[in-house]
DNA sequence: AAAGCACACAACCGCAAGGTG
DNA sequence: ACACCTTGCGGTTGTGTGCTT
């Protein structure tokens, strides 16, 4: 086997020594990567030269000596150069475990972006998307798991995928129990998380809905408060109404509405704001809602289908509004056109990890 | 003490995208 | 336009280590 590429050469495999780490850190600290193909035999030719300069003003007989210690070529591939390097070498790596607020950051950019690590680890600085995956599939997974949510999704599993869990897990028996753990969160705390984010919603241009299940729908202008509800569910869709409750934003879910401590988590203190892949994760600016020029402008940073469907949305959510006052037309899009779990996701990227303390603040700074 | 097991981490593999001749 | 090469990424496997029996 072994890569294409270093299939002609003496290919070591397995760990890497001491010596070959040192050898490999001299020659990029010193002539940086360029061509990573050529760093093995470029390591070994470059100490070649230095060496031969060593040679000429010492005793011929440390010719043998530098030749078989020093310029031994690393017989390492290129690819598995840049991935010592990348993964374990570079100077600026964090080292150790990780912490809790890099945690909730993997967590929060995951359930955004998915399984895209190098994306995610833009967001920690000094993180390898190898350690980043690597904590996921060890810690992570099995934490989320625990909670009764899927780690794929973020969504609870439902009581199917919870047995199978449990098979899978076999020891994860407490999966049943709510701990108190940092996803967890008191009613009364996603109480002003809810207030919060009902007041953003609101900032929302009027427009109406067709089509959805009444007996799902929470409207946001309810006096009641659900303690709980769920953003992250990829069922989860929202409307605005206009007719009978003008720039109302209704929420409906296809999914059962059950009240869950665990969905509560997925709405954040932190804001509301749409997450550039390009901006680190975490203390940025509050932006309570984005125009639809900025959203578009952030949508089309990610899949471009998903970026076409939620462009089309916020398109015909705008130009409904226009039409507001002067007809009174059935302003709804077309449900089954639109990805809701993008533009939730969009919409709400944070989970509910910060201090809620802050959120009135947070909301309206 | 030794075997078995689970876990974390490092490294490998295959694929895709982009660049170049 | 095409082939080849390089790089980057995500999934998977291998290995060392600590714990349990």
């Amino acid at each position: 086997m072994g890569h294409h590429c270093c299939s002609k050469q003496k290919i070591k495999r397995g760990l890497w020594s001491p010596e070959e780490d040192e050898k490999l850190i001299r020659h990029i600290t010193n002539h940086g990567h360029g061509c990573w193909s050529s760093i093995p035999k470029l390591a070994g030719i470059v100490r070649c030269c230095l060496s031969i300069l060593i040679m000429l003003l010492f005793i011929l007989l440390m010719l043998e000596m530098v030749l078989d210690s020093e310029i031994a070529d690393l017989q390492r591939c290129g690819k598995s150069c840049r991935l010592r390097w990348i993964n374990y070498l570079r100077p600026d790596l964090k080292r150790g475990s990780f912490t809790e607020q890099e945690e909730r950051t993997i967590i929060d950019v995951h359930r955004i972006l998915g399984n895209r690590w190098a994306q995610i680890a833009k967001h920690l600085p000094g993180r390898t998307d190898n350690e980043v995956k690597n904590f996921w599939n060890s810690c992570i997974k099995k934490k989320l798991i625990a909670q009764g949510l899927d780690p794929n999704t973020h969504n609870l599993l439902s009581p199917n995928q919870n047995c199978n869990t449990n098979n899978q897990a076999g020891k994860l028996s407490h999966i049943h129990e709510r701990p108190s753990s940092l996803f967890s969160v008191s009613s009364s705390q996603a109480k002003d998380v809810f207030l919060s984010a009902k007041a953003h919603i609101r900032t929302l241009p009027p427009i109406s809905h067709a089509g959805n299940n009444p007996s799902n729908s929470t409207s946001l202008n309810e006096s009641s408060i659900l303690p709980t509800f769920e953003h992250g569910n990829p069922n989860f869709s929202w409307n605005v109404r206009t007719q009978s409750q003008p720039s109302v934003m209704e929420i409906s879910s296809g999914y059962s509405m059950e009240s869950t401590p665990m969905s509560s988590s997925s709405l954040t203190p932190s804001g509301f704001g749409v997450l550039n892949e390009n901006s680190t994760w975490g203390a940025s600016a509050f932006e309570p809602f984005e125009t639809a020029r900025q959203l578009e402008m952030q949508l089309q940073q990610q899949e471009p289908a998903q970026v076409k469907q939620a462009c089309e949305g916020q398109a015909q959510i705008y130009k409904s509004n226009d039409l507001i006052g002067e007809q009174n037309v059935d302003n709804s899009f077309d449900t089954s056109n639109f990805d809701f779990e993008f533009m939730d996701a969009a919409l709400f990227p944070c989970g509910m990890y910060g201090d809620v303390n802050n959120i009135d603040q947070l909301a309206w700074d």
